[in-house]
Formats: structure tokens, sequence, C-alpha cells
DNA sequence: TTGACATATCAAAAAAAATTGATACATTGT
DNA sequence: ACAATGTATCAATTTTTTTTGATATGTCAA
């Protein structure tokens, strides 16, 4: 009983494993948590980027796009200039999910009150 | 003024990267996803978790251990059995992380309301 | 149109992660 | 003490991801 509500509120369906993993892997590295962190103040134009890296251009090009292809970041071209920024929608969801997780974890808390 | 603010929102500090990255890392992966899904359920025995792949035993036991190593996992030996089951100190961090870049996303929707 | 600049893409090399099968370790029942 | 069972570890291989340097694309300014 305690198992089925707690499926109910942590819903990782099939059609969304993917996704979600896709989500994490865009996060799940150094360089683009750099990125990130500069995003949460701020649209930023690439080249405003370029310094969080020691080495190539290239480099840089590529983590943004494993963060957009994630869905994590959206880009606006303006004229010569690209602007990156966090796409609240996924970050949205993001935390949606991460929150069902939380959930579940007091559920279960609640459930085997202590001991063990 | 808006950045100081989110910068005090989400402090994603040098020394911090390396863990939030690895809490993603762990999760990045879809095998680890299923695990994580039944786990949100409650503890379970290495086991139990076997049908959740195709083949080899050593697989599972290197994405439990990944996902322990990450602190997302605790494990509890009973006998033969070994249980696994969230570490809801970890989920709570990550809940923490994944809120403040909320916070950051709907304070930078506020800043620039809509246009743009 | 040409040249300069900002950014993206590509292919090859390097690095990191995952899978596999074999073996080791720990615990239990005999 | 031995055999059986559940799980972990190891080394070799395969797969995936990241880095790098070179080149392409698009935009602006002259």
């Amino acid at each position: 009983m305690s198992s089925s509500l707690a499926k109910d509120l942590f819903p990782l369906r099939e059609h969304t494993v993917a996704r979600v993993a896709r989500w994490f892997h865009a996060l799940s590295d150094e360089t683009r948590l750099q990125i990130i962190d500069r995003l949460s103040k701020g649209e930023q134009c690439v080249c405003d980027l370029t310094d969080l890296l020691g080495t190539g251009q290239s480099r840089l090009s590529f983590h943004l796009k494993t963060l957009k292809d994630a869905g994590i970041l959206k880009d606006r071209r303006e004229g010569r200039w690209v602007y990156y920024s966090l796409n609240p929608e996924a970050v949205e969801e993001l935390e949606r999910f991460v929150g069902a997780l939380k959930a579940c974890c007091r559920r279960l808390r609640e459930v085997s009150p202590c001991c063990k």
C-alpha cells in the first residue's frame, strides 16, 4: 500500500527515462556546471563565457550544445553574437522530478519510522 | 544587483562542483534510474533488482556501486543479502540544489518580465 | 566584395565509462 | 570442514564521451 502510493508520486515511466537521463548527463560535467552557474545570474553571450575555459573555443561550443540538446539551455542569435540562457521549463521539470524523489524519501521514513 | 542576489541563492562554490557533478553523473544512466525508481518504493535486496537487467550480475553490482559512491544510495548487509536504499540526505541536498536553480529562473523572469 | 570577427561543425585522438566473464569473498546450512 | 548461495571485484574489451585543431558558416563593417 505504501508502495503504490510512492509509485504515484514518482512515476518514472518508460518513455521518460531517456529524457531524464539526458538532463542529468548534461549536468554531470564540471565545465557545464560552471556554465549553468554563470547563466543562473542571467543570459550570457558565448564570448562572455570563454573565460571559464583554459582552452579551445570549440570545447565551449561543444558543452553549450550538449546542454542545449538536453533542453537545459536556450539560445538566441543577435547579430554576430549568440546568447545562452537557462530554459525555465526544463529547470522546473527537473525540479518536479527531484521533488517527487524527495517526497518518496519522506514517505519511506514515515513508513519505517526509525530503528534499523 | 539582481545578479548578486542570484549569486547568493545559487552558490556553486568551487569545492562543491565535483560533488554535484558526481550526483548527476550517477543519475545520468537509464539502468541506474530504473534502480532509483525501484528504490523509491522502498529498500530492496540486490537479488530483487536483478530482473531489471537483461544481463550479468556484475553489471548490476557496478551500477549500485556507482550510485553508492556518489552518495545517492546506502547499503546494509543482512546475512547473505545486501539491501540498498535511497540516501535521504543526498536526495535532500540534490533537491536544494535544483530548487535554488529554479529560484534563479523565477528571479530572472521577474527581472526581465517578458518582451526582451 | 572583402576582411574581420563570433560561433559552429567536423574528424581524429585521447580519455573515461560501461560491459563481460572469471574469480574472490562472505555467510549460511549440512 | 564443505558446498551452495549472494554479492563484489578484477582485468580485458567495447562503447561513449571529451578534447583538440582545422575548417566552415554567418554577420557586420568598410
